[in-house]
RNA sequence: GCCGCGUUGGUCAAGGGGUUAAGACGCCUCCCUUUCACGGAGGAAUCACGGGUUCGAUUCCCGUACGUGGUACCA
């Protein structure tokens, strides 16, 4: 196991887009891959099924582009055994499943969908309100085993529809090690006879991954904590298949749960508390409904990857902040907790809002852009001056316009309660008059304006306090913003005059 | 119901037989700033419960409770 190469698999469900849970088990499964110098194989699931009826494919790369993961050639791979697509494999997955049925591993069955329901009804009891097709079971129902072999290759020769089911053996343990979880025990008598080839032929989860992981060459299967009861089907599949030796490490990883109630996170709970719960907005086939994404939202994806890889695991330092690089450096399947994170939203952004802190105004550029409405008609050296000037109160990148937009429009309303509060002749004529200054004078930067407006505090002997916050709110709307003298220094004299003026007719 | 997995402040968590049980988010107080933030200094708040084992258990074992997942021709 130690010198075979290693190779991880990323098989994000078809049933919706990406969620976090999903970007959080791909993140693990590249940062074990890029530190151990190994291969990550993206295995998408098309299922065919009309209910899936979108394609994951397209999302799930637009996904990594943003994450800027899609571009790792050294360990993205598709390459030496693919197909990658599931509905491009089916024909692949028969073949072993009829060699279980020679061994004796696995059966035909013929039971309808009606039949399986009436067989749960007949053996519901209070102990028991979900029985199984089983040990306890199987011989009543309709399947090789009860028929015989050879009625059964007459039926299905006949074109009568069938399953391939796994036929479990009773009184053992399955025993195999969990990379976070240790050595799990499992009774096969609590196991049922799984289907492993439907009637449409495609193979079930449980068959296709046991078959392309082999395959596939896969060493290290991460995966949601939800597999860990279907994992002892999975590994007897292995033993069955012949494939013992090949038996992957298994690593289960804790839920992320919703932040009030119980239960695991889901794409309501977003809409629901305000937060996404998506990598990028998400728009769901079937009811057209958007759900919004975290990169929409304003979070820069380093920020987004390094806040979902501590929920679940900690890099044992006190440092919370890292880049991918640092993350993949530290990376180890050891530190990944076993129990389930309850998502928080707050320290989500506290996370976006340190990566913001962290990068100078350059590199926030063409994030910042996407999310600053006039960016284009703006020259590039202003909007790095207003960047680095509004960076430090922002937390997600929507708010840098909300942050800075007086710096290029005037401010649509202003907070008029702040601004009558305490408002007298003293202080409008103290407008008044610093209005008729600013045009003699010569202000070219923030403190000059300083020093205009304090020489008049001093000359007409007025509070600064009380003549501050009206400016303030003049000129930016509100109770807000940088320094104000930044402010009118950046948008000069003749917007300085016009806003105050402005604000002086409507008090 | 049965089976699996889990449980350190409100949340994320470090630690792991002897500790004043780290740190972060959030919350509160103060300082800075006559705005909002940033920053700084403090504060409140935790080992689910019951039994063992042990000189000593938050840490190991067993139960219980609670949570969570599975129990589909879904993944």
């Amino acid at each position: 196991m130690s010198n075979k190469e290693i190779r991880v698999r990323f098989a994000p469900s078809p049933t919706g887009g990406l969620h976090i849970g999903g970007v959080r088990t791909l993140l693990y499964n590249y940062l074990f891959a890029k530190k151990n110098k190994g291969k990550l194989i993206l295995r998408i699931e098309d299922t065919d099924q009309t209910r899936f009826v979108f394609n994951a494919e397209e999302y799930i790369y637009d996904c990594l582009k943003w994450c800027n993961i899609e571009a790792d050639e050294g360990v993205i791979q598709g390459g030496d055994y693919g197909p990658y697509k599931q509905s491009e494999r089916k024909e692949i997955y028969l073949p072993y499943a009829l060699d279980l049925v020679e061994k004796g591993h696995a059966y035909y069955a013929f039971d309808t969908v009606e039949e399986l329901a009436e067989m749960r009804e007949k053996f519901k009891t209070k102990e028991n309100p979900s029985p199984q097709y089983d040990a306890n079971t199987r011989m009543q129902m309709k399947n090789s085993l009860t028929l015989g072999i050879e009625e059964s290759l007459k039926k299905i020769k006949a074109g009568e529809d069938y399953v391939i089911r796994a036929l479990i053996p009773q009184n053992e343990t399955v025993i195999f090690e969990d990379a976070v979880r240790g050595t799990i025990h499992h009774d096969t008598n609590t196991l049922d006879d799984k289907v492993l080839i439907k009637t449409d032929g495609m193979p079930t989860y449980h068959m296709a991954v046991v078959v392309d992981d082999y395959l596939m060459k896969i060493s290290h299967i991460m995966r949601g904590e939800e597999w860990l009861p279907s994992t002892p089907l999975h590994v007897l599949l292995w033993k069955q298949l012949g494939w013992e030796a090949d038996l992957p490490t298994f690593a289960h990883l804790p839920l992320i749960l919703k932040p009030d109630g119980n239960g695991k996170l889901s794409k309501r709970d977003g809409d629901r508390l305000g937060f996404p719960v998506f990598a990028m907005d998400w728009k769901d086939a079937n009811s057209g409904e958007i759900v919004k994404g975290f990169k929409e939202m304003g979070f820069l994806p380093e920020a987004f990857l390094n806040l979902l890889a501590f929920l679940g695991w900690s890099s044992g330092e006190e440092r919370e902040i890292y880049s991918m690089k640092e993350m993949t450096e530290l990376f180890s399947l050891d530190r990944i907790h076993k129990g389930g994170a309850k998502f928080d939203y707050e320290k989500a952004k506290w996370f976006n809002e340190q990566h913001i802190k962290n990068m100078t105004a350059q590199e926030l550029l063409p994030f910042v852009k996407n999310f600053y409405p006039i960016a284009d008609t703006i020259k590039e050296n202003d909007l790095l001056w207003v960047i680095d000037t509004v960076k430090e109160r922002c937390q997600l990148l929507t708010e840098f316009w909300e942050q800075s937009f007086f710096f290029f429009e005037d401010p649509e309303s202003l907070d008029m309660d702040s601004l009558k509060k305490g408002w007298n002749e003293e202080k409008e004529l103290f407008f008044k008059t610093w209005i008729e200054e600013i045009k003699k004078q010569d202000l070219n930067n923030p403190d000059s304006w300083k020093d205009s407006f304090e020489n008049l505090i001093k000359e007409k002997a007025i509070k600064k306090g009380a003549v501050m916050m009206p400016l303030r709110v003049m000129l930016v709307g509100g109770k807000f913003g940088p320094g104000i003298f930044d402010i009118t220094s950046f948008i000069g004299k003749e917007k300085t005059m016009k806003r105050i003026e402005k604000a002086l007719t409507a008090l």
